[in-house]
DNA sequence: AAATGAAATGTAAACGTTTACATTTTCTAT
DNA sequence: ATAGAAAATGTAAACGTTTACATTTCATTT
């Protein structure tokens, strides 16, 4: 394996001028960098990034930690990030957690050993002092899903917001027996819930029975079960996923309910499953490849200023995606 | 940010005895090695990996290179390659093409430079000659979508003969009029083709309609409703893809057709939704968890033994899921 | 032809580790 | 007490770059 060295030594320079060339320094004549070419292209020289980077102290990698990939909804917010960085020279990688704490503290020794020049959380799973003292010293951003009141710039929706809108969408339709399904230890499933609470309780209605599921199609299906079972007088129900109000849909058929002339649905997410299903899923869209690119300007401003005052969080817009799931009460 | 030699100094010792320390190496005192974990506890030292991956020249880091993460058959195939990793210490990160060659070729830059040790293409996008120079150079497996005639181990199925056995499984319900859903330049879609005319021929049929989608659903869509236009007579159907063949169904009784009653469709993937679509899929499905970690397996005999003499491939075995979307001939 | 300034190139010291080899210290057996 | 072995530690040279600074070369002006 070729080094600088060696293409120095071909084209009879010093490794500091084979560096000029690599680096594009204007100050190198034509013909010395026409003979470090052919000598580069002799020797099928690349340059050693660990050198390159040791010397430099970055690595132009930044990493996008997620869950696991098997969630689609995270497939353009992914995007999102990987343009925005590519378009300042850095690549984007993604990791996926299992939701797994030892899998993701590994990956954020990345950047502690200096692999990498930041991360992008996109559902940690760690305890929020552990993931704060990271944040103090290291480039972090929270992008969608985050853990409060850890110091770091999150790129979001209003999810309290948005779960009023998907109460208001469906108290407009004229149902008063609204049940959610939520997921446990899920920061945006509380605040979901409490938006939706808000806008009952506007509507002077007290109760909003809510069953917990794990974001897993089977999970969402026995929370919609045991929904209804308790629950006969529900005309509708909202889930904080797509894939579990899919779910729900299919238990409520499977109990006799039709959606969405006697049970109406109402999702998260905007995934292309919500768009296939039959009915189609009324849904809370979000604007992904936004959050992503946003989430990695905010990276990139901090690796490169190493001043970052106070952090600032954005939270974008969301819209309701009205299809077949939901309907005026008879 | 501290040093090794901040450690060093701190503890009264030279950096070999702390690098000994770092690395678990048994000739150390206990009383030096507790001064130097305090040390190190003291100044929140993190040891620096671009100067450790520098003198050693390995990164402990592989690269998995696949289109995007949208399709979620790749979620399992991952998932067996990071386990199968972790437990020899290696470190997956996710690279998404986006089926961009310059993306790819960026990817491959990386274990080129050697901030990474290897590489498994899942769907490589480049040109055969481009590739088999990287792979002749690197570290490389291909895993489940290959490029053929490009000298790498290869973890996959038996594409042609599960093409024969979806066809079989057609014929044997007593359909005789079969079309495709194939992908334009997917070797896996090719050799199906391939296995679904051979099957058709022992039958003696000579014709399978075949029109060409690119995985999205809207492909499925328009193609089946090409094929359905173009060739009414036609009974069943298989797609090369799960979200191509739900499409399909789709598409089928947006025409009046019904599935399975009148029209009969398999799919290829085994994904969530096959499950979850209403008539269920018919499907054939792989060993995804085995299939990527055998890929990394693979791959890390070939990082760590110099010597690779002739690079084995691996087809593992499918099996076909029988559901709801298809049924015997009237 | 000399003086000047700009352009091109070279020298050598970093960057933070690991590790072969050398040296010192400690222990054991006599 | 001492030789010798074993254990612990230190020294210094890598690994492959980049870059501040120094030097040389070249063109231009007088």
């Amino acid at each position: 394996m070729a080094t600088i060295v060696d293409v120095a030594k071909r084209a009879g320079v010093s490794t500091a001028t084979v560096s000029r060339v690599l680096n594009g320094s204007a100050n190198v004549s034509d013909k010395t960098k026409e003979r470090i070419m052919a000598a580069i292209e002799e020797l099928n020289y690349n340059p050693n990034a660990l050198g390159r980077n040791l010397r430099r102290m970055r690595t132009g990698l930044v990493l996008v930690m997620l869950p696991s990939i098997s969630n689609s909804f995270f497939s353009q917010v992914v995007k999102g990030m990987e343009q925005t960085g590519a378009a300042q020279s850095y690549t984007t990688m993604l990791c996926t957690t299992r939701s797994n704490p030892d899998r993701e503290r590994m990956f954020l020794n990345l950047v502690r050993n200096r692999q990498a020049d930041g991360v992008i959380l996109i559902s940690s799973c760690l305890p929020a002092e552990e993931l704060q003292s990271f944040c103090s010293q290291y480039p972090v951003v929270q992008c969608s899903e985050f853990i409060p009141g850890v110091d770091t710039p999150v790129v979001s929706i209003d999810n309290e917001q948005a779960g009023y809108d998907a109460a208001q969408y469906l108290l407009k339709l004229g149902h008063r027996h609204i049940g959610m399904i939520a997921a446990r230890g899920t920061h945006s499933s509380d605040l979901r819930l409490t938006g939706c609470r808000r806008a009952l309780a506007e509507y002077g209605i007290a109760d909003c029975p809510t069953v917990y599921g794990n974001f897993t199609y089977q999970s969402g299906y026995d929370a919609a079960q045991q929904l209804l079972q308790e629950q006969p007088n529900l005309t509708a129900l909202f889930a904080v996923s797509d894939v579990m109000a899919c779910a729900a849909i299919r238990a409520a058929q499977d109990l006799g309910r039709r959606v969405p002339e006697t049970f109406s649905v109402i999702g998260c997410d905007n995934i292309m499953l919500s768009y296939i299903v039959h009915p189609s899923l009324t849904t809370i869209a979000q604007p992904r490849y936004q959050l992503g690119s946003a989430a990695m300007q905010q990276l990139i401003a901090q690796i490169e200023n190493e001043t970052q005052e106070s952090h600032n969080c954005i939270f974008m817009e969301h819209t309701i995606i009205g299809r077949e799931s939901t309907a005026a009460i008879l």
